[in-house]
RNA sequence: GGGGCUGUAGCUCAGUUUGGUUAGAGUGCCGGUCUGUCACACCGGAGGCCGCGGGUUCGAGUCCCGUCAGCCCCGCCA
C-alpha cells in the first residue's frame, strides 16, 4: 500500500514515483491548486494536487479531504519551485504531485486537535486521556513512546550481554501482608479465595536466585493500589534484576553501565562513577533521600548560634531536643517578603510549622529571625550582606523535608545556576526499619534488606539505627531506582519478621514457602529494580508518567479512554462468589 | 482521608473582582472566491445545560451551599 514513509521523501527520490499513506494533518486549499500535508509516523510530507499532473478525481478528492482523514497517494516525488521551499519542514525540498488520490476512511471533526495552532496550550488533560489516539497522533509523544522502546530495548541487550537471563514470573501471586494495598483478583475456581497482582517480582526474583539463576532480570509490570502523584501510576513498569554471589559494589557497577547506555540512548550525559551519598549525609545535607544535585546548596546547622538567642521558639525547639537548621542564601536578601512567603509555603506544606528568616542588609540583620541577633551572630553564621538566612527549628523529621521544600523553592526562586545538567547519585545505607505510625517497627524498604554486618550489635538495643545494605538510583532529584542485598539466611530472615510484629504462625502462613526456600541453600544474592516510566519520563525531557505511557490512568484511578473500572453484572459477580456492598 | 487550582462554543481562552440588555475572541467546522501555499488569504454562516444539583435575589456565568471530574500537593506509596 506504500513504498515510503512520508518523512523519508529527499531531493535524492526526484523523478521517483512513490505511494504513500497516512492521515491528512492539515490542507490548503487555494483553488486551482490543493496542498495536503501527510503525515505517518516517519513524518510530514507536503502533497500537492493540480490540473497539470492530477486527475480531475484527485483533486476533488483532495479538496474534500479533512484532518485525520487516512488516504492513499500515488505520486511522483518532485523538488519544489525554489520560492516554495520551507526550511522548517524536514521535506521542505520536495512534496510529492499528486496523481491519484484515495480516502481509505474518512475521519469525524476530531474532538481534540492532532495540528496545534503555535502558542496554543494542549487540550485538557482530561481530553487528552478520553481522546487517548488522538493525542497519542501527535509528534511529541509518539516520539517519547518511541524513545522508552529503545531504552527497554537497550536495558535488555545491556543484562543479556552481562548473562542475565529473562525470566518471567507470575502476574497472579499471593498478597503480601506489608507494603501498599493489593489489587485483588478473585477465584472463579475457589471462590472467596484472591490472587493478588504483584507489587513488584520481589519473591519470585529471590526464589529464581535460590533456584540457581544466578543472573535474572525482566521488565516487570508492578501494581499498587495506591493514591496517585504526577510520578506515580497504579501499574508501573521495572527493570528487574537479581543476582546471586555479588556484593553491592557489583550492582553499582551494573547500574552504571547500563545508565551509560540508556543515557546515550536518550542523548544525555551520565559521568561514572557516579557520586556516592550514605543515606544520613544525604538527610543532613540536603533534607532529602533523593536529593537534586544539580544546585550546590546544603542545609546547615546553626543550632549552636541560633539555640542561645532570646527566642522562645528556638530555645523551646533546642531544649525538646531539636535542632535549628537552615539555608544560607547567598544574595537571598533582595528576595521580596512575598517570595520569602512563598518558600516559607513549601515549607509549610512539607509538614512545618514555620520558616523564620533573617535578612543581612549592610552589616544588620532584619526579619522575623534578624531581630534576635547580637552584634556577633552574622560573624559567627559567616553571613555577608545581601545574603538571606532561612531556618527551621525541631526534630529533625520535621525539619530536614520542610528545608527540603524550601531548598527547591529557594532555587526556583533565585533562579540558582545549575553546576551540571546530570547529576547521578548513589544514596547507600538505608535504614533497615523506620517507626511506624503506631510506634511500632516497620521496614524502611521492604522486609528482606540484609543488615549491614558493621551493625549487626544494634538489632536488639537500637534497632531503628541499623543500616542496610540498601542503596537507591537518584537522578535530578528523582528516585530511578532501589535495591538491596537481600537476607539468605532463614533464620535471620525469621528474626527481622518477628521484629515486624509478625507472629511466627503469620510468618509461617505468609512468608512459609520463602523460608523454606532459604532453607534450601539460598546463595547471597541482591539486586535492583529501575522504574521504566520513571527513566523514560526524565530522559525524554518531561516530568510526567502520562507523557510516556500509552494509556495511562487519572490521578483518580481510571481510565478515561476505556472507562475502566466499571461495574460488572451480578451473575458475574456471583459465579465469583462475590457481593458489593450497597456504598454507603 | 485532607488541602489547593481548574471547569464558559469542537479546541484554547476572556468575561466572575463590583449580580443587570441578545455571553465574547482566536482557532476549528459548514458554504463561497482563489494556481505555489505551508498558522494560505479573503467573504459569509452555523455553533452555548457557562460541569451538575440546590439556595439567595426582582434578576446569577458572576454570590452561598453541596456534588462530580481533571490536575498539583499532604497522608499513603514495604
Amino acid at each position: 500500500m506504500r513504498s515510503a514513509g512520508a518523512g523519508e521523501a529527499t531531493l535524492k527520490m526526484a523523478g521517483e514515483e512513490v505511494r504513500i499513506a497516512g492521515w491528512v494533518h492539515r490542507r490548503r486549499d487555494l483553488g486551482g491548486l490543493v496542498f495536503l500535508d501527510v503525515r505517518d509516523r516517519s513524518g510530514l510530507l507536503q502533497a500537492s494536487a493540480g490540473p497539470g499532473w492530477s486527475s480531475a478525481a484527485a483533486m476533488e478528492a483532495a479538496r474534500g479531504a479533512g484532518p485525520e482523514d487516512v488516504v492513499a497517494i500515488r505520486g511522483v516525488v518532485t523538488p519544489r519551485p525554489e520560492a516554495a521551499r520551507n526550511p522548517d519542514m524536514a521535506t521542505g525540498e520536495v512534496e510529492v504531485q499528486v496523481a491519484e488520490l484515495e480516502v481509505l476512511n474518512k475521519a469525524r471533526t476530531p474532538a481534540i486537535p492532532v495540528h496545534l495552532p503555535p502558542e496554543e496550550e494542549l487540550p485538557s488533560e482530561k481530553l487528552r486521556l478520553r481522546h487517548r489516539v488522538l493525542d497519542l497522533r501527535r509528534r511529541e509523544l509518539q516520539a517519547r513512546l518511541i524513545l522508552r522502546h529503545r531504552l527497554v530495548l537497550a536495558a535488555r541487550n545491556y543484562f543479556h550481554k552481562q548473562g542475565f537471563v529473562d525470566v518471567e514470573t507470575p502476574i497472579l501471586t499471593k498478597p503480601t501482608p506489608e507494603g501498599a494495598r493489593d489489587f485483588l483478583v478473585p477465584s472463579r475456581v475457589h471462590p472467596g479465595e484472591f490472587f493478588a497482582l504483584p507489587q513488584s517480582p520481589q519473591i519470585y526474583k529471590q526464589l529464581l536466585m535460590i533456584a540457581g539463576f544466578d543472573r535474572y532480570m525482566q521488565i516487570a509490570r508492578c501494581f499498587r493500589d495506591e493514591d496517585m502523584r504526577a510520578d506515580r501510576q497504579p501499574e508501573f513498569t521495572q527493570i528487574d534484576v537479581e543476582a546471586s554471589f555479588i556484593q553491592p559494589e557489583d550492582i553499582y557497577g551494573w547500574g552504571e553501565g547500563l545508565m551509560t547506555r540508556l543515557a546515550e540512548v536518550a542523548g544525555v550525559e551520565a559521568e561514572t562513577p557516579f557520586m556516592r551519598l550514605p543515606y544520613h549525609d544525604a538527610m543532613e545535607r540536603f533534607g532529602s533521600d533523593r536529593p537534586d544535585l544539580r544546585y550546590d546548596l546544603e542545609i546547615v546547622d546553626d543550632t549552636a548560634v541560633l539555640g542561645a538567642l532570646d527566642s522562645n521558639i528556638l530555645r523551646g525547639a533546642v531544649a525538646k531536643g531539636g535542632r535549628i537548621r537552615g539555608l544560607h542564601l547567598a544574595g537571598g536578601a533582595r528576595l521580596s517578603r512575598k517570595q520569602i512567603g512563598a518558600i516559607e509555603q513549601a515549607a509549610k506544606a512539607a509538614g512545618a510549622p514555620g520558616l523564620l528568616w533573617a535578612k543581612v542588609q549592610e552589616d544588620r540583620a532584619t526579619g522575623p529571625l534578624g531581630r534576635f541577633f547580637r552584634d556577633d551572630t552574622l560573624a559567627r553564621l559567616a553571613l555577608s550582606p545581601g545574603d538571606l538566612l532561612l531556618a527551621a527549628a525541631g526534630p529533625d523529621r520535621v525539619t530536614s523535608p520542610a528545608l527540603d521544600a524550601a531548598r527547591a523553592a529557594s532555587i526556583a526562586a533565585l533562579q540558582l545556576p545549575s553546576t551540571t545538567e546530570h547529576a547521578w547519585l548513589w544514596v547507600t545505607g538505608f535504614p533497615v526499619f523506620e517507626e511506624g505510625a503506631d510506634g511500632a517497627l516497620a521496614a524502611n524498604h521492604h522486609p528482606f534488606v540484609q543488615p549491614d554486618p558493621a551493625d549487626a550489635h544494634l538489632l536488639d538495643s537500637q534497632p531503628l539505627a541499623v543500616r542496610g545494605l540498601a542503596y537507591d538510583l537518584v537522578y535530578n532529584g528523582t528516585e530511578l531506582g532501589s535495591g538491596s542485598i537481600r537476607v539468605h539466611d532463614a533464620d535471620l530472615q525469621t528474626r527481622l519478621l518477628g521484629m515486624l510484629g509478625l507472629e511466627p504462625d503469620e510468618i509461617a502462613a505468609k512468608f512459609g514457602f520463602l523460608l523454606e526456600a532459604l532453607r534450601s541453600g539460598a546463595p547471597p544474592h541482591g539486586g535492583i529494580a529501575l522504574g521504566v516510566d520513571r527513566l523514560a519520563a526524565r530522559l525524554s525531557g518531561g516530568s510526567s508518567l502520562r507523557d510516556v505511557i500509552a494509556f495511562p490512568k487519572t490521578t483518580a484511578a481510571r481510565a478515561l479512554f476505556e472507562g475502566a473500572p466499571s461495574p460488572v453484572a451480578a451473575a458475574e459477580l456471583a459465579a465469583l462468589g462475590i457481593s458489593v456492598g450497597g456504598g454507603e
